[in-house]
DNA sequence: TTGAAACCTGAATCAGTATTCATGTTACGG
DNA sequence: CCGTAACATGAATACTGATTCAGGTTTCAA
């Protein structure tokens, strides 16, 4: 765990953050509760009743820690996204070049998926709920994403093009193969997933438009 | 109680089809109306009383079509699906080859977006109130799609490869695209959007990976 | 013209559920 | 050891909103 963030820069935060260790321990423990709940019920189905019968307190308690139910999911939201966005970066790091951070990108986001399944519900319905968190969400991850496109075409890796249409392009792909093949239908091989994609990335689907295989 | 229709083919039918021409209008205005409320406000926040408002009958009227709010979600997804493949449909048929048509059927898709923005709430919405019809909808979407990607790699056009993977991952790049510059900014020349994209299709990113542009 | 089926009405019902609050219980600095 | 702030409880509140229904109105085939 690192230190808990700075509550100045979230701007709804809730009755005030715990106290004691106690506190600290049952806000963890309902926070918890609600990326489950809200995982698998989704958001509406879930009720805080539910919630708290999943961190084993009484519904009172969860307005100690909370506002609403709709604050909750805009901190998860904050939350499971920093972590995701952690875990890329940390599984992308030792990448030689661009095209092979993708592969690794795309790999390390559909293992994450496969493991955190309520990261795409929560966020999905995030959407919904409070659009704005939602498109946060997708134009931060798309500002970094289009540094390191600058970058990488800097260094000569890819062409020049429009890197933020790009951008969403790449992150369209990662949404719509995590969904198939991370949370619908997990037996594919991830290997021939990211095989695929990365033979589109860096050749496209023309024929004669790449190096062949072999 | 009148001995219910029976019908065999679908499964939640409303009360019955109407049978004289002013309920056909009325049914159609109450649909049209679910869809437009649906687009704006969202599934949940919308109220039959909402719906019935703007279709200017009274909320009973409702349910002398639809059998419940879910049921009229599920058919204007249906309904909602058959209209834009028809539109993509039309406008890709006279495209000499698949990457061409990939082109066209971008551009299409994203005009159509703009031009009815409900399609994309109400089937993202869908997929939290009932995911059976969500996955029916991209799954055999996507079932056509592989259909044609395989006939243009006998024709030659494009390479072989996971045809599968590559349909879901171009059916993210048209959803992540449309949601960012035919929802959210719509500033940005449709023209130069696909051809990003077209680039990214025929030539992947990698720095000389295909024809240079000039 | 007529009567039965089809259609329309909108107030009443009814269930679900987010949030509050009065009342205990626990932690911990002094 | 206290005393008090912090924490926990769960029944009661307050409200929303989908669905029903008992009765009126319109349509249309005969």
């Amino acid at each position: 765990m690192t230190s808990p963030d700075s509550p100045s820069s979230i701007v709804g935060t809730a009755p005030g953050l715990p106290k004691t260790a106690r506190g600290e321990r049952t806000r963890t423990r309902i926070l918890k509760a609600a990326e489950e709940t809200f995982g698998t019920l989704g958001y509406h189905r879930a009720g805080i009743a539910d919630i708290t019968r999943a961190a084993g307190v009484a519904s009172g308690t969860f307005y100690t820690y909370f506002s609403s139910k709709e604050q909750t999911l805009r901190e998860l939201v904050q939350e499971m996204g920093r972590r995701l966005r952690a875990h890329l970066e940390r599984e992308t790091a030792d990448a030689g070049d661009r095209l092979e951070a993708e592969e690794k990108g795309l790999r390390a986001f559909l293992q994450y998926l496969r493991d955190n399944p309520a990261l795409y519900r929560v966020l999905q319905e995030a959407q919904f709920v409070d659009e704005s968190i939602y498109r946060r969400y997708y134009e931060s991850f798309g500002e970094r994403y289009v540094r390191m496109l600058a970058r990488a075409t800097d260094r000569g890796e890819i062409r020049s093009g429009n890197d933020e249409v790009r951008v969403w392009a790449l992150m369209g792909i990662s949404n719509f193969i995590g969904l198939r093949y991370a949370l619908w239908e997990t037996e594919m091989d991830f290997d021939d997933i990211v095989a695929t994609v990365s033979d589109l990335l860096r050749n496209g689907l023309a024929a004669g438009g790449g190096r062949e295989k072999s």
